[in-house]
RNA sequence: GCGGUCGUGGCGAAGUGGUUAACGCAUCGGAUUGUGGCUCCGACAUUCGUGGGUUCGAUUCCCAUCGAUCGCCCCA
């Protein structure tokens, strides 16, 4: 038997329309906040994850599924939504579009190479937003409020939003001379990965779980203290914008993001219990990357959340989503003739906009019956050759077991106001 | 890439070195010849992830492999 991939997964109905549910409030809020969809190829240039994400992430040196086609590119599976969007905005010159900042949003599958655990999976879907072209402190604030407000409107409580800010390029550079200063006289003492970061990307080693009890870690030059002025200020107004919308944050110095383009605001919300990874959404600003990425120097910032994780955390939580699955009429017609009388009854029930079906397994009228019942069905309409000959069916309704005869031109818009009545 | 646990019908889940592989749910049929949700009765795994080994004999022991799951690293 051919199983799916690792770290794939199907989504099957009963389980789907939780994913349609969560699809739907995310494009509803972002509706809101004027984001617009924005959806770009699932696999792209392998150079473009080299560059919008950083040689020196986990990412890119080991986790990309790359492969080459048959015209000898490079290609790659996205790994992440922010390097293609990016990509997009610079290529199709979106910074001419009337509308500025450029704020967009997406939701799809991405790819990494991983062990699957729970949360984490090879194939995910994330959910992002990027608005690009703004410096101003509160459009970081709109960001992460918009993924608290979604949250808030699934139910979910106990989050925590966890910020910190790495600064401009000026105040980034002090602090990594100040990390490979501290580090360097004793990274032997530390694993080899820190060892390898510490000339790459020595902000990184502050992440490491392995060394995080040595003394040298805990007194490591913090960045805030390294902010210039300019820098601090923006981190002072973003914090403020935050707190007169009433959402708590708590500063990490220690909170590094992944990709090297980052500056200013690094943000993640997390939610304990969901398995290992608590992480739930992540992002920051970006201004750098448009450059990089071959424009012009604009700035940017954005989150990914997973909807893995959202469904995990709803779950841990306890809660259900409001989801009602139930159809308007099932129809039984006994007998040959009945039976094709039901059928054109459907096509009739169907095109008024009602949710409608019979049985194709020429089950018995009991077993029909409890077929209805197992799908829920709020009505059943029954046609016996008694009925057919006189040009009526019998109309059940399932909740009160109430029954009455209705003419067949009558049936839709009688099962249309049982259905209404129970409302 | 590394470590722990696990792999029995559609699903969940017992079980033992030897031959009838429990049970629950679901499904189908019947009790009730055209009426559901409750109840009762009946049916439903030549087979225990796959390959190899030990053995008179393995689903049960060993090895390998594949897969699932949890964790490490890191992230969503």
């Amino acid at each position: 038997m051919i199983q799916v991939p690792r770290g794939t997964a199907d989504i099957l109905p009963g389980e789907i329309e939780l994913w349609q549910y969560i699809e739907d409030k995310a494009r509803d809020i972002c509706r809101r906040y004027n984001y617009l969809e924005i959806r770009t190829p699932i696999f792209e240039h392998t150079e473009l994850f080299h560059r919008g994400v950083g040689e020196t992430t986990d990412i890119v040196e080991k986790e990309m599924y790359t492969f080459e086609d048959r015209g000898g590119r490079s290609l790659t599976l996205r790994p992440e939504g922010t390097a293609s969007t990016v990509r997009s905005y610079v290529e199709n010159k979106m910074f001419g579009l009337p509308q500025q900042p450029t704020k967009l949003y997406y939701i799809g599958p991405m790819f990494r190479y991983e062990r699957p655990q729970a949360g984490r999976m090879r194939q995910f879907t994330q959910f992002g937003v990027e608005a690009i072209g703004s410096n101003s402190p509160a459009i970081d604030a709109e960001t992460i409020a918009l993924a608290m407000r979604f949250y808030e409107e699934l139910g979910l409580k106990n989050l925590h939003v966890e910020l910190n800010s790495l600064g401009d390029a000026e105040s980034r550079k002090a602090h990594r001379e100040a990390l490979i200063n501290h580090f360097k006289p004793h990274i032997h003492e530390f694993c080899s990965d820190c060892q390898s970061r510490l000339e790459r990307n020595p902000l990184r080693i502050l992440d490491c779980k392995r060394d995080a009890d040595k003394e040298l870690m805990k007194n490591a030059p913090v960045i805030l203290n390294y902010l210039n002025d300019e820098s601090s200020a923006y981190f002072d107004k973003v914090k403020k914008h935050l707190d007169d919308l009433g959402i708590a944050y708590v500063v990490n110095a220690n909170l590094v993001r992944g990709l090297d383009y980052y500056t200013h605001t690094a943000f993640e919300i997390m939610e304990r219990g969901i398995g290992a990874v608590s992480t739930i959404c992540g992002g920051g600003r970006y201004n750098g990357l448009v450059k990089e990425m071959g424009g012009s120097d604009v700035p940017g910032i954005g989150f990914a959340m997973s909807i893995e994780r959202v469904l995990l955390a709803l779950k841990t939580q306890g809660i259900e989503l409001p989801i009602e699955r139930a159809l308007d009429c099932f129809i039984i017609g006994m007998g040959e003739e009945a039976e094709e009388k039901a059928f054109l009854l459907l096509d009739v029930l169907r095109r008024e906009g009602l949710s409608a079906d019979k049985d194709f397994l020429d089950r018995k009228m009991k077993a029909q019956l409890k077929a209805a019942d197992r799908l829920r069905a709020k009505t059943v309409v029954i046609i016996g050759e008694d009925e057919l000959a006189r040009g009526v069916a019998v109309l059940k309704n399932m909740e009160t077991g109430d029954q009455q005869e209705v003419a067949f031109e009558q049936v839709a818009s009688a099962v249309q106001s049982v259905i209404e009545k129970d409302k």
